[in-house]
RNA sequence: CGGGACGUGGCUCAGCCUGGUAGAGCGCCUGGUUUGGGACCAGGAUGUCGCAGGUUCAAAUCCUGUCGUCCCGACCA
């Protein structure tokens, strides 16, 4: 390919939208371009890209023994009411109407789809293990894209599903994905990590995400070096021990505490009560339903475990017009000894069970009890694990203190078991003729995201560093004076076609411009090899050989291709 | 949706506070000189200052509304 022949509009500045590298690289090497919020169009460098990195995917998910194939973008939404995820998706489906005003959904994933077709095509344990994979456009309302294309309205995403006929067998088909999941993102050149994850929506009761370790992430994660326990925090825990008991004072006793409304507050004179003693009590609406959350003083609520535990759809925390009628007084001398509604669900943190000689709201305003045991004189209904693990607390694994870091996550691998076969009838006859539903998995890889991950783990300040198997193109010959039949061209022409009979993919940067302005935009879109080519050098028989990151070195002009495809090859096999 | 910031040529921004009718750099076009790290000189094109109201003799500038973008939070590949 000749750069004046394709599309490459590299920006000198950087653009005001783009806040982190990666994004900002994106626009300024030209492989994307915003048409608005979250929708970008791929311009030639990095659909090229794009479909490297689809490419390794496709290469792995055959290798693991799943199949391809490609389902509609535009979906019913009958099959959404019939999984449940109609309402549990709510805002994130994207919805369509159709000249009947019948309305159709947007396909922000497929489970639906591909489980309709299980339910009418795989009828016998003799079609099964089945795992379906496609490589196309999902559509999410996101309700904040940011980032450029790492949280898009519209995205590429690899989608697998899987359908057993044993809880074992779904077992293993997760166990291939997450190997091939693994593979895949080494094979990106990228440093990733499994860690232990929340379901969410979806459901099940088995996953984990992939994650790029970066500053820039949108998660953090939890690990411990000692053991290699990882997991999101949203569902990490530790192994604090709960609340020590102490002696308990005879009787609950009021006392009051004007003006008091923070935890921080008690703390002080002339309370002096630790936050570790003080229970907190929040208030949610969980599915329109409140429930009361306790949790020490010092922890926080993990809002994705209260979702976990509680099986709510949707939950916020209640408003203090919501508060005062439930409970009698306003947030800041809330509690759950006194005053607590029938019907309404007390959560507990297990941090706080066997604890006493706590200090609560009264639910009166101005009052807080001490003295409070959870054991008598709290009626808690369900005991979870509901707080924030934060750094340094023992890990649950092997008590070393732990870590978090931000990171971003590039896939993720869920057991569903049979919540969607059985809602939507994707059942088989097993050996005795027993009629059971297949026990599913699902395997999601944002390959938009994953792209853009490459970038923002590869880049200096010059541009992107592309791993060979991601690159657009592999080499950029850069010949500095282009007038056909000078000698320059003339070389530069010959190795373009000798590397690419070879199998490399090349470009040849044809442009008329001044040195410095070729070698700036080749180190900016990151083509992992530069093979400079200029009047000088070619006077010594000398061509300029320059990884990308790498020191320039001076290559004999009769050993350069080979010089060129051996390096390239290398590069490729150490992603292997 | 809540909190914050910002909308001025293709891009990055100044001008706004203190109203007087729009500027710089980059990019683009023409000609010339250059030619190993984002060249130089000369000339040129490109703006209903996001949009709509309002105040005023006069609005990029002040006020109101609205739309859009970006950042923080909830959502997720």
């Amino acid at each position: 390919m000749r750069w004046s022949q394709t599309f490459i509009p590299t920006l000198k500045e950087v653009p005001a939208d783009a806040e982190i590298v990666s994004h900002q690289l994106l626009l300024r090497a030209g492989l994307v371009r915003k048409l608005t919020g979250g929708l970008y169009t791929f311009l030639p460098m990095g659909l090229r890209a794009l479909t490297k990195v689809a490419n390794i995917i496709r290469e792995e998910m055959d290798r693991a023994g799943a199949i391809e194939v490609s389902m509609p973008l535009l979906q019913p939404v009958d099959i959404w009411q019939a999984s449940g995820r109609y309402e549990t998706m709510r805002d994130a489906l994207y919805k369509v109407k159709d000249r009947a005003q019948k309305e159709w959904a947007l396909c922000p994933t497929a489970e639906e789809v591909i489980t309709t077709l299980a339910a009418n095509e795989l009828s016998s344990y003799k079609q099964l293990p089945k795992n379906f994979y496609q490589v196309g456009t999902k559509f999410r309302d996101e309700i904040r894209p940011r980032f450029g294309l790492m949280r898009a309205k519209e995205f590429v995403m690899k989608d697998a599903y899987s359908f057993d006929t044993t809880d074992e067998g779904a077992m293993a088909s997760y166990r291939k994905m997450y190997d091939a999941y693994t593979r895949i993102f080494a094979r990106c050149g990228l440093r990733s990590f499994a860690v232990e994850a929340d379901t969410g929506v979806i459901g099940g009761n088995h996953s984990h995400e992939f994650m790029i370790p970066a500053e820039t992430g949108e998660n953090d994660v939890v690990y411990c070096e000692a053991c290699n326990y990882a997991a999101n925090v949203e569902k990490a825990t530790s192994a604090l021990p709960p609340t020590a008991a102490r002696e308990l004072g005879a009787v609950v006793e009021k006392f009051a505490t004007p003006g008091v409304v923070t935890i921080e507050a008690l703390t002080k004179d002339p309370y002096k009560v630790a936050a570790n003693r003080q229970i907190k009590t929040l208030v949610y609406i969980a599915d329109s339903q409140p429930v009361l959350v306790l949790l020490r003083g010092d922890d926080q609520l993990n809002e994705a475990k209260f979702m976990a535990r509680t099986g709510a759809v949707a939950a916020r925390p209640a408003t203090a017009e919501e508060i005062v009628p439930l409970l009698g007084a306003r947030p800041g001398s809330l509690g759950a000894v006194v005053n607590v509604p029938k019907g309404v669900r007390v959560l507990a943190d297990e941090r706080l069970r066997g604890a006493n000689d706590m200090t609560t709201g009264a639910n009166e305003d101005g009052f807080h009890f001490r003295n409070v045991s959870m054991e008598r004189d709290i009626q808690v209904t369900d005991w979870f694990d509901l707080r924030t693990v934060s750094a340094g607390e023992p890990c649950p694994k092997c008590a070393k203190p732990l870590k978090i870091r931000r990171a971003i996550e590039v896939g993720h691998v869920f057991k569903l078991g049979t919540k969607y076969s059985e809602k939507l009838n994707a059942t088989f006859l097993d050996e005795k003729g027993q009629r059971a539903p297949a026990v599913m998995g699902c395997y999601g890889i944002g390959v938009t995201r994953t792209l853009q991950a490459v970038i923002e783990q590869g880049n200096d300040k010059d541009g992107i560093l592309w791993p060979v198997s991601v690159a657009p193109y592999q080499v950029c010959l850069t010949p500095l004076v282009v007038t056909p039949g000078s000698a320059p061209m003339e070389l530069a022409e010959k190795l373009h076609s000798e590397l690419t009979a070879a199998g490399l993919e090349v470009i040849l940067d044809d442009r008329d411009e001044r040195p410095g302005v070729k070698f700036k935009d080749s180190e900016l879109v990151g083509f992992p090899l530069r093979v400079g080519i200029g009047e000088k050098s070619l006077a010594k028989g000398e061509v300029e050989f320059k990884p990308r990151g790498g020191a320039l070195e001076a290559v004999k002009v009769e050993d350069i291709a080979p010089k060129v495809i051996a390096w390239v090859r290398g590069e490729l096999a150490k992603l292997r």
